[in-house]
RNA sequence: CGCGGGAUGGAGCAGUCUGGAAGCUCGUCGGGCUCAUAACCCGAAGGUCGUAGGUUCAAAUCCUACUCCCGCAACCA
């Protein structure tokens, strides 16, 4: 019988600094449903990599004095030495520099372009390189980038662009007619509300401003844009061809089963990405699973935070296995997960450590200690077996239902759900007490084969979610692997097979101050880099150009002083302001409600640049700027005279 | 009135569609057991299920209003 194809990818994670746990979540996520989906029989296809054009890596290699080649290279072996590490078994581990794909973006590219689907324009805007975003001046926040709050240059690019417009209502239809394309089924009304249903502006899909893309092959001054580019890996991997000579994986292969991404790119991959497949006139994916995010001490992993955690760092303290188990079990379907130190310590000693690493440990004990380590099924039943046997043979099946439904979390609960059954029955059938009457051997040995069998059955389920431990227990007990369908029959373990004689501890319980203690010592080198001589942060920001002093002298500074304030209704960050200056009052309006409270403001003499044109923010109007500092979190403060000066004094 | 999600014992969550004795994991306390990694098993305490109304024999669950959080979108002079 032929096995059914299945076709996952991850997202590919781009190559600009070192993954985080967060980042590696989604790789294990991939891999544990793979591993299912290939012990349920299907031929599996497993696809991840990076994506490794940009700006900002041409910039990052430029700092760094090497090529923008040997950065990503460099980058990209990182990447895949964690997704290595974290025992990920992929099938082709894409880079977007891989010569096949470049070969197949431009080929891609020209035939959009000639079928009229990509077309010629302009673009022009406020440009944020890190980001590599172009947005207009209206979107920029204290004329910053709103995504990552650093300086953007004014730009006016010659730039393709794809019409999205043009298959707009067609992705409508088809999320409509297939419910189950945008998971969690929550984010499909975001992405209707917000783009589709308002109609979609085309998207630029080529840049002139840097050199670190595949080119344009009919139009030189051109790269490719990231999103053409790193979206298409998913059928370049698979041997797409734009001619229609495909490679035979992709004609097994495409369409993929499932796109899983984060929810933060969802947008791409439910709108750009289809849309794009349409234009090239081939099928779109099954399922795009936006998975919630791994956030540490309820918020995101950032640099500037200071809170991130490494999947190596993580793993050096509690094994590949342990932080497999943590990220998998330890995220909600929907919401996002939180992961601390404390929290995995936690985690490792109940599940790992007390239920499943000490049922195996005390039931090879046993059998050693009983009958010399060989375990017999003699078959001498009583009604409490009933309870284990029957859920051991239940396990599989609730543990492939959780899993069709991706949710992974769920159907780990249910492999432990067994081993804890098995820790009760231990207790109700109290082996200790069977060894010291001699006409109840043949009792014991049955319970402890009951106990081997029921293990092995859960090792077994294991496999998908922690690798090594599911091997390493069947090798304890020094059983075989088993497929699906032998896990429907109680009795496979071969009577009379010797365990091993001494059990390996398979998880050591961890003493918490112990492993925080491990933890600051892996902090100090990283703070000495970061903070050098003071204890106060150090903010670096982008230098902008030198001025004249004329320009200087353009902008005119008073101190005003703050009569009345209130909130703009609906807004989340306004605050709209009176402001005493000399003799005039002018209304200013200010995105610092997340900072001062009306009432506060008032009374305050502050910093304000007095001719800005007027403009109107959340339809109110706004005569002028109130000046604050900002430290690297976004933190604001109002500039104040040092000393009482009265309203309306210049500031110069 | 932009769209959507959420508020359940100390912590983290399920239950809400399809009303019918408030549940799970961790933590705390008490008991049992000794094969085992101070582990395992049993039991207890602890919740006005965000607030206020309504429907119903019966509401965490359905309806209405409100408060607070969180995404996405807009604004951020």
């Amino acid at each position: 019988m032929e096995k059914k194809p299945y076709y996952l990818t991850t997202a590919i994670a781009y190559t600009s600094g070192k993954p985080h746990i967060g980042n590696t979540y989604e790789i294990v996520l991939a891999d544990s449903i793979v591993r299912f989906k290939r012990y349920q029989g299907f031929d599996v296809r497993f696809q991840t990599g990076t994506d490794e054009h940009g700006q900002k890596i041409e910039l990052k290699a430029q700092e760094a004095g090497i090529t923008p080649q040997e950065y990503v290279d460099g980058i990209a072996g990182q990447i895949k030495d964690i997704w290595d590490l974290m025992n990920t078994s992929y099938d082709r581990f894409i880079r977007t520099t891989d010569k096949d794909h470049e070969k197949q973006i431009q080929k891609i590219f020209k035939k959009l372009y000639e079928q009229g689907d990509i077309y010629k324009g302009h673009y022009e805007g406020m440009y944020c390189t890190p980001c590599e975003s172009f947005f207009t001046t209206s979107q920029l926040v204290d004329g910053k980038c709103p995504d990552c709050g650093r300086d953007c240059q004014p730009a006016k690019e010659e730039a393709y662009f794809l019409k999205l417009s043009k298959y707009n209502e067609r992705l409508i239809q088809h999320i409509k007619e297939n419910p189950e394309f945008i998971q969690p089924e929550s984010r499909k009304n975001e992405m209707m509300n917000n783009f589709l249903l308002p109609g979609l502006q085309d998207l630029c899909v080529s840049r002139t401003s840097f050199k670190w893309g595949i080119p344009v092959d009919f139009d030189e001054k051109h790269v490719v844009y990231v999103w053409l580019d790193a979206l298409s890996n998913y059928i370049t991997g698979l041997g797409f061809d734009a001619d229609g000579n495909h490679g035979e994986l992709y004609n097994k292969y495409w369409p993929a089963d499932l796109h899983l991404i984060g929810k933060d790119i969802l947008r791409f991959h439910t709108i750009y990405w289809p849309i794009m497949l349409m234009a090239l006139d081939i099928p779109l994916p099954k399922q795009v699973f936006g998975h919630p995010w791994l956030l540490m001490n309820g918020s995101k992993m950032s640099k500037s935070v200071g809170n991130i955690m490494y999947a190596d760092d993580l793993v050096s303290i509690f094994g590949v296995d342990a932080v497999r188990f943590f990220v998998l079990h330890e995220m909600p379907f929907e919401s996002d997960g939180t992961i601390t130190w404390d929290l995995v310590v936690e985690r490792v000693n109940s599940e790992l450590a007390n239920t499943l690493g000490n049922l195996v440990n005390r039931t090879v004990s046993m059998s050693n200690k009983y009958f010399n380590g060989v375990v017999h099924n003699r078959n001498v039943k009583e009604a409490v077996d009933e309870e284990l046997i029957s859920l051991a043979l239940d396990t599989w099946k609730k543990a492939v239902a959780k899993m069709d439904e991706l949710r992974i979390a769920d159907a780990i609960s249910e492999i432990f759900t067994l081993f804890k059954r098995c820790n009760k029955y231990i207790d109700e059938t109290m082996p200790w007490a069977l060894a010291k009457e001699e006409d109840k051997k043949e009792r014991l040995e049955t319970v402890l084969y009951n106990l081997t069998e029921s293990i092995c059955i859960g090792a077994n389920l294991l496999e998908s979610f922690m690798p090594e431990t599911a091997e390493k227990i069947l090798k304890q007990l020094n059983a075989s692997k088993r497929t699906l369908e032998e896990l429907n029959s109680f009795g496979v373990y071969e009577s009379g097979t010797k365990v091993t004689e001494a059990p390996e501890i398979l998880f050591a319980r961890l003493d918490m101050k112990e492993v925080l203690e491990k933890v600051e010592a892996m902090k100090e080198p990283v703070m000495e880099e970061a903070a050098p001589a003071s204890d106060e942060p150090v903010i670096e920001i982008e230098a902008k150009d030198e001025i004249q002093y004329d320009d200087f002298m353009k902008m005119q500074f008073q101190v005003g002083e703050i009569i009345a304030c209130e909130e703009v209704p609906k807004s989340k960050k306004l605050l709209c302001s009176q402001v005493r200056i000399g003799s005039q009052v002018k209304q200013i309006v200010s995105g610092i409600k997340q900072h001062y409270s009306a009432e506060e403001m008032v009374g305050k003499k502050v910093m304000v640049l007095v001719n800005l044109k007027p403009a109107k923010l959340a339809g109110v109007l706004s005569e002028g700027m109130l000046l604050c500092a900002e430290d690297a979190d976004g933190n604001l403060a109002l500039m104040v005279p040092e000393k009482k000066m009265p309203a309306g004094a210049e500031i110069c």
